[in-house]
DNA sequence: GCCAAAACGTAGTTAAATTACAATTTTAAC
DNA sequence: GTTAAAATTGTAATTTAACTACGTTTTGGC
C-alpha cells in the first residue's frame, strides 16, 4: 500500500532474466500496456502466442498473486506514470489542452524528487539552520526570487535571514562570513560562475555554505554539502518552470524540520505572526 | 482514459438513486474500500448481506462493464486519492515522514487547481496580455516573490513588464495607469486591504485588472476579471506553502498561452535569451 | 548424444462472474 | 384498503475466466 508496485518499470526495465516465451509476454503487454488491463488471460496468450499457463507463471513471477492481480498492479502503475508521457506543449495545442499539461509537469517534477530526495541531506540542513548565527539565501535570476521567497518563510524562526540577488553583494557577504554562518546557493544548474566563486569565497571565510542545485554540478561539489535535486527535463525547452517549483518545496521541507525541532512555544510565536496580518485583510467576503 | 472515473466520489458523494441493498453495499464497501478492490463478488455479496447479482447490476448502475471492471476502476480511484489523505504534518514526523507529506501536499494542491481551474479565463488573460500596452504584477509578501518571477518569465516576450511590492509605489502606478496598461494582482487570500485599494484605483484609471486570487474573494470582485485558484487550505496552518506554488504554475500557464500564440519568430527570440546565459555558466562537469 | 533441469503447453478442475428467470417488495391508482 | 404494474431482489443455471496437475518439449552441461 505504501509502497507503490512499479509493475510497468519491471517490465520496461528489465531486459535479463525473462525466459523466451516470457519476452514474448512482455513485448504483448508493452505494445499496448492499457489494453492488457482490460483484457483476459485467454486473449493476452493468444495476442503473445503463448499458452495461458505461462502468462499466469509470469505473473507470478513479478509478484503477483495470479493474473488479475498483475492487471491491477499494472492498472495501478500506468495510473501513476500516465500523465507523464506526452506532457510537451506542442503548436497546436489549445488552452484546454496544453493547461492541464503544464500542471502535470509540475506533479511530475514535484513526484520525481519526493522520491528521490536524499533525506539525510535535508535533516542535515536542519540541524545547520538550528546551529547557524546568521542564514543567506543566494540565487541569481529566477531562483533569485526562490531565495527571496525563503526568507518570508524562515524569517519567522527568530534568526537573521536575508536573500541576495545581487552578485556583487554577495561575493562581498561571503568574504564578510564567518564560522556560524549558513550560506544557501539556490541554482537549478549549479554552473553559474558567480555563484561558484562566491560558493568559494564563502567556504574559505569558514561559513557553512550549502547548495540547492542539480546532482553532481559544479556548484554541489563546491559546497560543504548538498540537496540535490533530480529535476526532470524541463518540457518546454525555453521558460524554465519545473526548477524553481522544486526548490520552493524543498524549502517547505526545512522549514517545516526546523519549525517541528523548534517544539510549542515556536507555534505560538508563529501564531502572532499570523495575527499580526489580520489588520491588512478586508474583513468581510462579498 | 483521459477523464479519471471517479468510482469512490460516487460511491461518497451520491446518497440519491441508490435502493436499500445497493446502500447496503456501499456501506460495505466504503468500510474498507481498500480491501473491496481485492475481494471476489462472492466476498462481497456475503459482507453486504446481498446476492451477487445485485453486486453486479450495482457495478453496472456506476457505469463499470462488471464487476471486475467496477473493482478496476475502484482501485484506480482510490489509488488517485490515496496520498490526498494523511498528509498533516504531526509532531511526531521524522525527516522521513514529513517530506513525502510535504511534496504530496504540494501535488494535491496542483491536481486540485488543474481539474478545476477556468481555462476561459486563462485565454482571456493571455489575449489581454497579448494586447496590452505594458504590464505590472502586483503582489505583497510572499506573493511579492510570485510577481517577482513573473516578470524573469514575461520578459521575454518583448514587452514591458514589471514587478512591485511597495504598496505606495503599487498604488502610484495605478494611479498613473492607462487604457492598455494590465495589471496583475496576486493574492491567495484575495483580502489584503492594499491591493483591493490599489485594484480600485487601477480600474478606475482605465486599466485592465486582472486578479489571481481565491474564488468569491474582494480581489476578484474588484478586477475585470480574475483566475480563481481553488487552493485547498495549506495544511500547516503557519506556514504558507501550496498557494504560491499553484500561483506560479498558472503564470506558466499564461506564458506558454503567450509563446504559443507568438509562433516561430519568437522562439528564435527565446533561444537568443537562452544562448545570453551560456557566457555565465561553468564549462565542464565535476 | 545423453541426461537432468528448466520451460512450456494440454487438458482438466475450480472458481468467479454473468444471465435468465422467478419471487418478492414497492408504488400508485382506484 | 385492495390490486395491478413496476421495480427490486434473489435463486439457479450458464458461461467465462483463472488456475492446477501433469505430460511434453526444449535447453544446457557433460
Amino acid at each position: 500500500m505504501n509502497t507503490p508496485q512499479e509493475m510497468i518499470a519491471q517490465l520496461t526495465q528489465t531486459q535479463a532474466g525473462f525466459s523466451k516465451s516470457e519476452r514474448k509476454v512482455v513485448t504483448a503487454i508493452l505494445s499496448n500496456p492499457e489494453a492488457a488491463t482490460r483484457s483476459s488471460i485467454a486473449q493476452l496468450a493468444r495476442l503473445s502466442t503463448v499458452s495461458e499457463p505461462t502468462i499466469n507463471r509470469f505473473c507470478k513471477k513479478l509478484g503477483a498473486s495470479g493474473f488479475p492481480d498483475f492487471k491491477m498492479q499494472l492498472a495501478l502503475s500506468l495510473a501513476s506514470d500516465a500523465r507523464f508521457v506526452n506532457s510537451a506543449v506542442a503548436a497546436e495545442d489549445t488552452v484546454d489542452t496544453f493547461t492541464p499539461k503544464i500542471f502535470d509537469a509540475s506533479v511530475n517534477a514535484l513526484t520525481r524528487v519526493r522520491d528521490t530526495i536524499d533525506t539525510n541531506s535535508v535533516q542535515q540542513l536542519v540541524n545547520q539552520f538550528l546551529e547557524a548565527k546568521q542564514v543567506f539565501f543566494f540565487g541569481l535570476g529566477n531562483s533569485g526570487s526562490v531565495a527571496s521567497d525563503a526568507t518570508f518563510k524562515f524569517f519567522r524562526f527568530n534568526k537573521p535571514v536575508s536573500a541576495h540577488h545581487d552578485p556583487l553583494m554577495q561575493r562581498m557577504l561571503a568574504a564578510a562570513g564567518s564560522l556560524g554562518d549558513l550560506f544557501i546557493m539556490i541554482s537549478h544548474t549549479g554552473r553559474t560562475k558567480d555563484l561558484l566563486d562566491t560558493a568559494a569565497i564563502a567556504r574559505d571565510s569558514g561559513a557553512t555554505v550549502v547548495g540547492l542545485t542539480a546532482p553532481k554540478s559544479p556548484l554541489a561539489a563546491a559546497c560543504s554539502h548538498a540537496i540535490t535535486l533530480n529535476v526532470p527535463e524541463d518540457t518546454d525547452e525555453y521558460l524554465p518552470m519545473t526548477s524553481r517549483l522544486v526548490q520552493l518545496t524543498v524549502l517547505d521541507v526545512i522549514a517545516t524540520g526546523v519549525s517541528l525541532r523548534q517544539g510549542q512555544a515556536h507555534i505560538r510565536h508563529l501564531a502572532k505572526i499570523k495575527e499580526s496580518l489580520q489588520a491588512t485583510r478586508a474583513q468581510h467576503e462579498t
